[in-house]
DNA sequence: TGTGTTTATTAAGAAAAACTAAACTAAATT
DNA sequence: AATTTAGTTTAGTTTTTCTTAATAAACACA
């Protein structure tokens, strides 16, 4: 009882092959082989089944009565395996299945929109989540397998199970209200930044305590629109990425390149990396967005 | 779509194991083999899919959430090999399906009562039928494949696709009215016999005919019961196998061996002989019925 | 009756697959 | 840091599966 014959799927098929063709040469061409193979493929077969599943009409071997039992049992496996190799197919197409991406808002909304337009439109059948967010949420949410990929600004510091891979790099300007000329560091500010806990504000803060700057913050916020609209209503100086400060209704004027931060993609080092999030990362990668 | 991913029987418990089992050195071990070839073996699955199955979490191998899909897949169809295995074992014991055995009557009522009683009692799920006849037309529905398996007088003369196998001789002796000698073969009978069409009936007319008598029938029955009070009632003399003129109420008394018969096995030459037949076969031409 | 054709098997050897033993890597424990 | 544990890799062997070529057997047809 314990153990089982290893019936193979290709000898399985052999034998729905020769049950439904006419003669073996013609199966053993359907199945791919020599007419060889298929025979002693099928000899090989009833000895594991341990049964004689084959008689002889003149020179031409045919299926006993009691071995329909089992070409039905081939018949049901190859189908199944059929169905399974249909499923793999799908799954390495990345078009079935759940992907779970987050990206900061930049990401989502400038540099990859179209991207992940196409993405979606080029795998209906995939279950699509996407999650906006600060950096630091997104990767703790990748870290508890909450997410499956996640675009954001290089964390440095590693966090466990999770591999990043860099994309490119956003200068961080800085804006003083009406633009111009910034003068000696010391004199700027007062500033409107990102939130405290946020990964470009540390880079920003950095970056201006070493040019001997003050970092003297009259306001935060975690969306550089409202950082944006806040320079241009004259409460203070900010820095921003490029392309949030200088697009939108009211853009603002660069006065200086302050320090750069780095995107990257995030993904859990799992060894077994799900073909959709495979494919995407392959299109994020590939594309360096703006110029 | 054409060509489906071989895997074998073997991977698919493998993955089941793996499944069902805290550690993959303890599956290797409920699957009877080596670490090394567990690991090995689930690669080559993996690989064979096409779509990675598992992920790691510390040191160990996990299945990855939509690998489901196929430990599924491999539950179904091991679960499905074990009905086959259990099917075949059946079989094997001759347990399960048909067989249709033809006996010529001294057989079926003197030789072989007590084996045809034990075989079906010990294949009780074997669905059992036999037909006692005259040899020839038992031979016919061999040939037909009307039936799997004929005890009956050795036909020489051989039918396409049938084999014989010699079971045992059977004496055949002749019978007065009265018993006593025989005298001159000129001077015997008249005679009561088989019927002209019967085997049987040809090698005792032969016999009688090199020996000099002459064969005057007066009367021919195909039961030999019959040939038997016939000869108790005076009509004639008779040939008959000594087991059946010499038991029943009124046995008659021998005055000579004529000839001899040989029974003999029948059976379609297809080369796959039935698990059930194979099995009468063998008990019929163990045993040696009568001394 | 022989001769060629079709159909499948057997034989021999090459190629691929699967296994074991042992060395190894990496994570978890002590 | 040393040890234990879990699983993988490597190297080499055995087993399986395939191919080509030779063989056998049934048929077809002159």
């Amino acid at each position: 009882m314990g153990t089982l014959p290893d019936l193979s799927i290709r000898q399985l098929e052999y034998l729905v092959a020769v049950a439904d063709t006419p003669s073996w040469a013609i199966a053993a061409e359907q199945v791919g082989v020599s007419p060889s193979a298929l025979s002693q493929g099928l000899s090989e077969l009833e000895r594991r089944v341990g049964v004689p599943l084959f008689g002889k009409d003149g020179r031409r071997r045919v299926l006993q009565p009691h071995a329909e039992v089992v070409l039905a049992h081939a018949r049901q496996v190859v189908s199944l395996t059929g169905d399974l190799a249909k499923w793999a197919q799908r799954t390495k197409d990345a078009d079935e299945g759940f992907i779970r991406v987050g990206m900061i808002d930049i990401a989502a909304t400038q540099h990859f929109p179209a991207e992940l337009k196409n993405f979606r439109a080029q795998h209906p059948n995939l279950n699509f989540l996407l999650r906006v967010g600060p950096s630091r949420p997104l990767l703790e949410m990748l870290e508890r397998g909450e997410l499956d990929l996640v675009v954001c600004v290089d964390p440095e510091k590693t966090f466990t199970g999770i591999a990043t891979q860099p994309l490119f790099d956003e200068e961080l300007a800085i804006y003083r209200p009406g633009g111009g000329k910034l003068g000696n560091p010391s004199t700027w500010g007062p500033w409107v930044l990102f939130p405290d806990n946020s990964h470009t504000r540390r880079i920003i803060s950095d970056a201006l305590v070493s040019r001997g700057a003050k970092v003297d913050v009259v306001a935060d916020s975690p969306q550089p629109e409202v950082l944006r609209e806040m320079v241009n209503l004259g409460l203070g100086w900010t820095v921003l990425p490029r392309h949030q400060a200088e697009s939108g209704d009211r853009p603002l004027v660069p006065s200086k390149v302050l320090a750069k931060r780095t995107l990257v993609l995030a993904f859990r080092s799992n060894a077994a990396i799900d073909p959709a999030v495979q494919a995407l990362s392959s299109i994020l990668s590939r594309e360096v967005p703006e110029a």
